[in-house]
DNA sequence: CGGAATTTGATAAAAAAATATCTATACCGT
DNA sequence: ACGGTATAGATATTTTTTTATCAAATTCCG
């Protein structure tokens, strides 16, 4: 399985696409790549290579227009057809990405969740079937979704993602905080949350260096 | 304000020293790179890299010593000395983040929760009281944090940090979907889930394509 | 209508990150 | 003790990503 290309450039389109969402609902017809490099707070060269990634071209001295840059992106990240995905551990983490009401905008539909916890069984989370897990395997497979979003505590995690194998998954979407072991024909994406905290502790303390330097 | 370096071992550095917490929890006492390249889907080189960014030494032909690494990272992202934060948004995401009890591993604990919901003020969510936001300001101050966790939606995320900036704060972790104005001297994380997703959708068309040249 | 300012896109350069190679050190089984 | 195997660390190389430079296209303003 080769590795996937311009990593830092498709992080950075869901972001590109929820702003030209905006400005499309604000009746924008054409931006250019300075004003999207502002909100982005990156170089309008970075912003321009982006976009270009996702195979759009603009006018020069214009800009692009807003609409043909929407397709592009959602074409390059396969994100003009919504695909289905199933949930599974409806706890709080799990209900907040079920209420969270931006997925359509990145072209994904959680159809259903599950859970172990008998009481949620039957119930349903912001407008969604809690199932039992012990059926995960079976409705992934007589449902035909391919993505997987787990959100159990780290110690289900493996047995759930082996559900959901088993159930013919294609990708899992790992918000639990462990490794998953899968076949290679599936695909993990593990988040790491506490990936970002690091992130602002090591600049955060960049700053305070340079600050203790200026009074010196 | 300087641009920091090596951005991707930062964010791997969370992952290492939540494997090496338990591997100590556990009694083991020495490490080798081969194995936590394994747990990290990554290149043993990646690892080791990674490792010596973080100033440790180890011993050839041994690996490290797991107290030392943990330290060694902590040490690296300032995690050594828990830090003090506030978060503002008390609805699911927020709730799941005051519930997530893996925090005190990466050296920050959330001592007071914030919102606008009045039903919601004087309760407690996962023992922290939660404060109305129009004393945000004031009890930051207060409070000598110097750091806050925006999980509202989008359209007030731009007044709590403003209200966050007013009480002297020095770094936001940001969840909602918006890019935040703040002074040269804040530093902002913005989260981006849809990376990950958008990571992902890549990835399984990347496998979707090899599969159908492999039936050709 | 003409010149200044803006912007894209192509090409080139620089910087950062990942990967490879090799050497020295330690362990393990015999 | 010895030879095979495993590992860290130093150095070099390759690949990826970011940044710079410049020409061509377009707009705007006088």
């Amino acid at each position: 399985m080769s590795k996937v290309q311009k990593l830092p450039t498709i992080r950075r389109l869901p972001t590109y696409l929820h702003r030209l969402n905006e400005m499309r609902k604000d009746g924008v017809e054409i931006v250019a790549t300075p004003e999207l490099a502002k909100y982005m707070n990156l170089e309008a060269i970075v912003v321009r290579k982006d976009l270009a990634a996702t195979g759009v071209t603009g006018q020069p001295g214009v800009g692009y227009k807003v609409p043909e840059l929407i397709e592009s992106i959602r074409a390059f990240l396969s994100w003009d057809n919504t695909s289905e995905a199933v949930l599974i551990g409806a706890g709080s983490l799990g209900s907040a990405i079920l209420g969270y009401e931006g997925f359509e905008e990145y072209g994904l539909r959680i159809i259903a969740a599950f859970d172990s916890d008998l009481t949620k069984i039957g119930s349903t989370v912001h407008g969604r079937e809690v199932f039992p897990v012990s059926r995960l395997a079976e409705l992934t497979r007589r449902l035909r979704v391919h993505m997987g979003i787990i959100c159990t505590p780290a110690e289900h995690a493996q047995e759930v993602a082996d559900a959901l194998v088993a159930g013919g998954i294609w990708g899992i979407w790992n918000f639990a905080n462990v490794s998953l072991k899968v076949p290679d024909n599936v695909v993990v994406q593990r988040e790491v949350i506490a990936g970002g905290l690091a992130v602002l502790s090591v600049k955060l303390n960049k700053l305070k260096h340079e600050l203790q330097e200026q009074e010196d």
